[in-house]
RNA sequence: CUGGGUGAGGCGCAGUUUGGUAGCGUGCUUGAAUGGGGUUCAAGAGGUCGCAAGUUCGAAUCUUGUCACCCAGACCA
């Protein structure tokens, strides 16, 4: 019988190993997380997965204000001479552009992007701002969205439209630019580490695979449960490209007009994609505690029973007390087992149930998200128990992540092993360097570098790709 | 952009081959019972079949065009 309810339920989700994408469309959707919208390529971000995207927003702003930025607005409208400054950036970019070509009914002396993203934006004011070293370093955020007329779309992978933040700063030396590209790495890698729990791969891009105008491209990469990589962050080190086709200049201590030191990072709400992807379940979302918009949910049981929404509320009152992110659910309208059901397709870490026989008893049944497993608690120092269970789910899950990571990586020594490894998963090899290998596994195999990790200890001498002498480790991958 | 698929009450679908004026499940509303894993029964509300043109006495069904969405590629956070 328990067997049969079983399969009746999990029929509302496209099971995950027969169309993983199905299965996502069917988890974002039921989980109430997005919408499509009227506007093609476009989605609507409904509460619940924006209450994710504060979540997120929070703990990299928290970081970013911690390394010493602060963040600023710059208008979503981009002259198009802007745009075209800087050669690299033009091309890589004018693909994908929205214009705005009339105001009211008047035609645009010059053209207004959208913007795709606000280097150049930055770049002018930039321009305006600098006049000496001391005015340097200059550390800014933005928190927005940008749009990019993509051909295909997926709500939080890729959409016309997506929120984001977007660092912009500009330093008096080059190594101190390459410091702040790499430091803001580190704030995603913790980020999406410690409080999304992905484990991701921290490395630089290849030429062929970095920010258009940039000198060089860093990234976090992440393993979905198909074996594709996401890329989940990237910073950027512009040198003095940018300064150079803005002409952003100071006047340094030794009294000289200099280019500025230029960098970039952004992460976007695909960060919620990942978090779906790396965790979700046959049963819907699972959400890291961290990262949860509610850590638990409290459920009062036979609710109709004298005393128990009181003890209930009590209870949950008890554990927002504490400090836990608590959704007391009293709803009338549906029964018991409906909300556990929710609540598991929703994805919340914990659930406590309480109904008559356990305040009868002092007691609490306590079930989590991840394991599945269920026990019971006593009332007299629940929020304590809870709190180290959190932490429990919130390890456990980043391990569980991890766990999955290594078994579909694999090192390859030939261009077999790289054909069979990124069938599914991660392959770490050697490569020459040469862009025409990067070509070939794209057209051959559709699969493409993600980044040099910075552990660059060799795992062969040979590139995997062509066999010639080689001292690159790089990750391939299939990306979405 | 290329290839494949789908558009029908809120959602999921049967009906299209063989044209005859729209049906099922779920959800929604109301009432009663139930209440520790997606409750049960009863009574209701809700669509003219993506859009446009055409063929026909008559089109969800046939023809042409068009739009949107989904999937797989190519391109990108």
């Amino acid at each position: 019988m328990a067997k049969q309810k079983e399969q009746e339920f999990v029929q509302h989700i496209t099971p995950r190993d027969q169309d993983f994408s199905q299965w996502y469309t069917d988890v974002i959707l039921q989980t109430g997380l997005v919408d499509y919208a009227p506007v093609r390529g476009c989605m609507v971000i409904k509460p619940y997965g924006y209450a994710i995207w504060e979540r997120i927003q929070k703990e990299l702003d928290d970081r970013f204000k911690a390394t010493g930025h602060e963040n600023v607005y710059m208008p979503m409208l981009i002259p198009e001479s802007f745009l075209l400054k800087e050669a690299e950036h033009v091309e890589g970019f004018a693909p994908e552009v929205a214009w705005v070509t009339h105001g009211g009914l008047e035609p645009l002396q010059e053209r207004l992007a959208i913007r795709p993203t606000s280097e150049t934006m930055f770049c002018a004011m930039y321009s305006k701002w600098v006049q000496s070293w001391r005015d340097l370093p200059m550390l800014y955020n933005q928190w927005c969205s940008v749009m990019r007329w993509e051909k295909t779309t997926r709500p939080f992978l890729r959409t016309a439209e997506f929120l984001w933040q977007e660092g912009h700063t500009i330093h008096e030396t080059v190594e101190e630019a390459q410091e702040e590209t790499l430091r803001m790495l580190e704030v995603y890698r913790e980020t999406a580490e410690d409080v999304l729990a992905l484990p991701v791969t921290c490395g630089q891009k290849s030429e062929r695979e970095k920010f258009p105008g940039a000198r060089a491209t860093y990234s976090i990469e992440s393993m979905m449960q198909d074996g594709k990589a996401l890329q989940a962050g990237t910073t950027h080190n512009f040198g003095t490209n940018f300064a150079e086709a803005f002409d952003i200049k100071f006047l340094s201590r030794e009294g000289k007009l200099e280019y500025v030191h230029e960098t970039s990072w952004g992460v976007s709400t695909r960060m919620i994609g990942a978090i779906i992807m790396t965790h979700g379940d046959e049963r819907g979302l699972r959400l890291p505690p961290n990262v949860a918009p509610i850590q638990a949910v409290v459920l009062p049981i036979a609710q109709h029973k004298p005393g128990v929404i009181e003890g209930a509320k009590a209870v949950a009152d008890a554990l927002k007390a504490a400090g836990i992110r608590v959704k007391f659910d009293d709803r009338d309208t549906v029964s018991a087992g409906f909300k556990f059901n929710d609540w598991e397709l929703k994805g919340v870490p914990l659930r406590v149930e309480v109904g008559p026989r356990d305040l009868e008893a002092g007691q609490a049944v306590v079930a989590r998200r991840d394991t599945f497993e269920k026990i019971t608690l006593p009332l007299e120092g629940l929020a304590e128990a809870l709190l180290s269970l959190l932490e429990d789910i919130q390890k456990t899950m980043f391990e569980q992540a991890k766990a999955f990571r290594a078994e579909k990586t694999h090192v390859v020594l030939d261009y077999d092993g790289l054909k069979a490894a990124v069938n599914g998963g991660f392959a770490k090899g050697m490569w020459c360097g040469d862009p025409a290998c990067e070509e070939r596994v794209k057209a051959e195999l559709s699969a493409t570098t993600r980044n040099m990790p910075f552990d660059q200890t060799p795992v062969g001498d040979a590139c995997c790709v062509c066999g010639k002498k080689a001292d690159k480790v790089m990750y391939f991958a299939k990306a979405y």
